[in-house]
DNA sequence: CTGAAAGCGCTAACAG
DNA sequence: CTGTTAGCGCTTTCAG
């Protein structure tokens, strides 16, 4: 066994036959002798030979490596992206690059120079705070999908790009849960929002347009979290607990279940007194008391078909068009206007979950 | 600007002088006239030239990446491992390759292949199952660092190899949360484990450990939980309403908050009639109500420690000492023998969390 | 100070 | 079926 990392030279030498031949044989070549293929591959198992993928991508000129940029790994959610698309990809043999933008415009901008000098095949973007042609330009020709994409541009009811973006249909799991809990009896919403993100704005009008279309007369009460990602201001908790609303809707649930912990610290109770909404449906989602209602966000999802996307136009040469992917009302504890929940401990998990999937639009594509 | 992926030719080309050049002016060479590195830079800005790093690599003998392997990014702790990692290896210019491993041998080893044939200059393995003598060899020359490790001969008291290793110091955690438990007059133990865990093993030990130093008698109640990563089954959570221990530590912060769940649906009130501690400090341990008790791990400078140990084996040619991070005990409401917790909305925030850090050990190299 | 040339490890024609 | 050869894009002697 060589002391210096062991090349294709030496798995030739050591079978007797030219690299060439070894190449070939190893990458199953249909016209190499069977008894030759053997001792090849005899020979580079007892060498634990693998092949340098830096010198492959230089002649193949192609890496078989995709560019994965996510705002934070320590996110629930983003972590779930992470797993699908790195299952998805390495399933189809590609490798993933990671970076951490922090929703920091040079840090995103530094990443995406660097799948370039990776050459990578493909790159993703989750909840990218860059422009969509400004992230295309730096990137091209890579195809180059966007996830819940976040620039300022995005927020409201601008679009995306007809083509390589995907997202949850937040504005329909919104109707959904409008629709829901007016049904309950809510007529007093809030929404608590995090500033910066596109994704807030977006989720703020659809509550809005959601309650305007249900008739809902009186304006939105909107409250906003400055405060980290795992904390609400005290001072937020308490004006939300002063003006009592009959629901508030947050941001994600992060925030909802930080402000969860700040109104049940008020003594203020959940849902008796105010009911609360959250967005992702994180895996605490469920574990909180009350377990908190949610939308859904089918994140796991978003990563697989987000590498899913990148695979086809690999193959195909064409990105496909933008996708909206279905969200989930799932109507746990939070919001249950009181006395309808009865016997606590009577059916403990029969009182539990309710899922409303709203009925899917026309069709997936850009709005 | 070329059609194709433009190269150092082309900046050669637009500048006027020869390859070789460029890459002097590029890397800085200080030998180079400052007009013609001027001209340089502006062609290369001009055609958005970025170097190829295959190309690079591949003469360099040295890829300028990190492999690093994680079981399953959607865990809030790896989240935060990773987020360290790549924030160090980014800082020092290094790109992140990212593996799940599902707790499966199969794709952990798959993972340390894809790493090799990438060459990556380091490689960090987190909770991995597979052995480190294993990983070592197959790795073999590229420095690796076995952060948490999860291989079964890492159980119980058995140790890490003297060199690479990294870990929280889970034992000298939980004599802290042991001592704090009996001063607050716990005395009926129990542990809630998560089987196939090296750590599982090992921290129920030290709970053993302690409780048997601490002078306190009778046994350790095991309890086993068998669920996925997020539940607790129903029959685990009745048989400790029905126990009734004073405490329950659970392998970690995930289990415990299943676990704070499922006895809130049983009626079973947490602190009053059994306390619950966690192993992890992940965020939503201080969301639940009531708060969690927990042992913090240092996430985050886990995986910082890690790559800079990479870093360092890189620059110096020999690997650091194996480590152990210490650890912080985090005491919130979830252990709080009745009574103590007067006035409820009082002083909301002084009456949380207080935190212990145990003094550190004489050194902290491996035991 | 700059250019020519060699070569990193591998694959892909092109001849045998 | 197999060997020879020519690069992939870049850095680095070695000469000017």
């Amino acid at each position: 066994v060589p002391a210096h990392r062991v090349t294709i030279a030496d798995v030739a030498a050591m079978s007797g036959v030219s690299v060439a031949t070894v190449s070939r044989a190893l990458l199953d070549y249909p016209q190499v002798n069977a008894k030759t293929r053997e001792r090849v591959a005899q020979a580079a198992r007892a060498l634990g030979y693998l092949p340098n993928r830096a010198a492959r991508s230089l002649v193949l000129r192609a890496t078989q490596t995709f560019g994965l940029l996510i705002p934070d790994a320590t996110d629930p959610i983003h972590g779930q992206l992470v797993a699908g698309f790195e299952q998805e990809a390495a399933a189809a043999g590609y490798t993933v690059i990671l970076a951490n933008g922090f929703d920091s415009p040079e840090r995103e901008r530094r990443a995406l120079e660097t799948f370039v000098m990776h050459r990578a095949d493909g790159i993703a973007l989750i909840g990218s705070i860059l422009s969509q042609p400004e992230a295309r330009a730096t990137v091209r020709p890579s195809p180059i999908v966007f996830v819940n994409g976040e620039h300022p541009s995005l927020a409201g009811n601008h679009s995306d790009l007809p083509t390589g973006c995907i997202r949850a249909d937040d504005a329909l799991g919104i109707d959904a849960a409008v629709a829901h809990l007016i049904e309950e009896g809510y007529r007093r919403f809030a929404y608590v929002g995090s500033p910066g993100y596109a994704s807030d704005l977006t989720r703020r009008r659809a509550v809005a347009r959601s309650l305007k279309r249900a008739g809902v007369v009186g304006r939105l009460q909107v409250y906003v979290s400055r405060a980290g990602a795992w904390e609400v201001e005290a001072g937020l908790a308490a004006s939300i607990a002063g003006d009592r609303p009959d629901v508030v809707l947050c941001y994600d649930d992060k925030l909802a279940l930080s402000l969860l912990n700040a109104l049940g610290k008020l003594g203020v109770r959940v849902p008796q007194d105010v009911g609360v909404v959250g967005f992702d449906d994180i895996p605490f989602a469920r574990l909180s008391s009350p377990g908190l209602t949610t939308i859904a966000q089918p994140a796991e999802n978003l990563g697989s078909r987000a590498a899913a996307m990148l695979l086809d136009a690999i193959k195909t040469g064409t990105m496909a068009r933008s996708a909206r992917l279905p969200v989930t009302l799932i109507v746990r504890e939070s919001t249950r206007p009181s006395g309808r929940t009865s016997g606590a401990a009577a059916q403990p998990d029969d009182r539990a979950t309710r899922r409303i999937t709203p009925p899917a639009r026309g069709r997936s594509g850009a709005r």
